[in-house]
DNA sequence: CTAAAACTTTTAGTCTACAAAAAATTTTGC
DNA sequence: GCAAAATTTTTTGTAGACTAAAAGTTTTAG
């Protein structure tokens, strides 16, 4: 076969390895929660020692931020696709944006396994962790950035606003509202929505639309 | 002595290792941070055997979380003192509430330990936690809901805008700026209290004053 | 083909949260 | 005072995260 490739036969079954170790996390944790999977289960569904999986991850947390590197890469590309260019509306923009999330997030992983996702982000034992987090965070905030700047120089922001300062304060928002929607299994997806339509209309009333 | 209360001995112990234990773990969270301090080492300085630890508190989460309630009474107060009638406009509103809020949080405990705090009541693997930590969130909420209806009724709020739901993206936003001053040591006050000003301003501009 | 390098696995062990039950102690109602 | 009730402590034990080092295996360079 043609493998006249630079990647080494060790590099390629590491890359193996990690992708069943990954694979094995995804699918135990949806299944089962977090905190009920231990390591040696992992381990052995992916057929490696369990030693293997400290090595490459180093704890638990490290293994579930994998997981959610990977669904990151994904999203940003989601959101190039089905968002950027789009909305014509800040708070259009802003309620499609976040319905993206919702919807990428639990395409993915579980309500449960996200809430370990927030908290281990946020808890600074992995430190690892939250600096992670923190640059999608910024990698998604970008995103919401660029496109409150395309509507201002459409005219849809007041001229008198800042597009980054407005940018995060919409990313704040529309996250605080992500973390509501995760905090709890009974939260519907519209039921949110409607929250985050209300916060939106409530700080920046619509000025009258002339016909 | 005049002691013809109906609080026996036995209750008066109970309240007493309580305290003793709450205290003892308020000084070793904040002297070493959560994850180093044993339940074991929490019971020995507070002179009562582990087990009564477990027995009064379930967890060493329920440990943290007496400790937030504790300074949760406290900080109602001092909002009802030191906020409540004052700001004239909604901007001020919010930035003193936030500061408020940040002062008494370093007061009484560690940013270290607060990261547990947020981490804990959003993790789901306690589920009392959460739910307490929710309640006062909502108490917080309502203390700002109530004053952006003061401030509507002045005619410093369009009226337009719904004050409940003002008053929740409000609250949500500052959290937000809450949750980003706890989540890093290096980050100042005054530092994030610009951030949140940046947010204010840009979400709501403010219309040209007449002079 | 072989020796060295690079890994992984095995093994053995530490630490801590948390549980259950037996034993000891203390308070209280009388 | 004393028996009963309540509660704490002691003891014993489990489980799982995480570590260090020895042993074994596989890849690779020459």
């Amino acid at each position: 076969m043609s493998e006249a490739r630079p990647i080494s036969l060790r590099e390629r079954q590491k890359e193996d390895r990690r992708a069943r170790i990954t694979a094995a996390a995804r699918r135990l944790f949806v299944e089962a929660g977090l905190e009920k999977i231990t390591i040696e289960a992992i381990a052995e569904i992916a057929g490696v020692s369990s030693v293997t999986v400290y090595n490459y991850y180093g704890t638990k947390s490290g293994v579930l931020l994998a997981l959610v590197a990977e669904s990151d890469r994904e999203l940003l590309g989601t959101l190039a696709r089905d968002l950027i260019g789009k909305p014509q509306e800040v708070v259009d923009l802003v309620l499609r944006f976040f319905e993206i999330i919702c919807r990428h997030a639990l395409d993915h992983l579980d309500k449960a396994v996200w809430r370990q996702v927030i908290s281990a982000s946020v808890s600074g034992t992995e430190p690892r962790f939250g600096k992670s987090y923190h640059e999608l965070d910024n990698r998604l905030a970008n995103v919401l950035i660029r496109e409150v700047e395309r509507l201002k120089a459409i005219g849809k922001v007041p001229a008198t606003s800042d597009a980054t300062h407005l940018g995060w304060a919409l990313f704040n928002l529309q996250n605080a509202r992500f973390v509501e929607f995760i905090a709890s299994d009974d939260v519907h997806p519209n039921q949110i929505l409607r929250h985050l339509r209300n916060d939106l209309e409530a700080l920046m009333p619509r000025p009258a639309p002339r016909d």
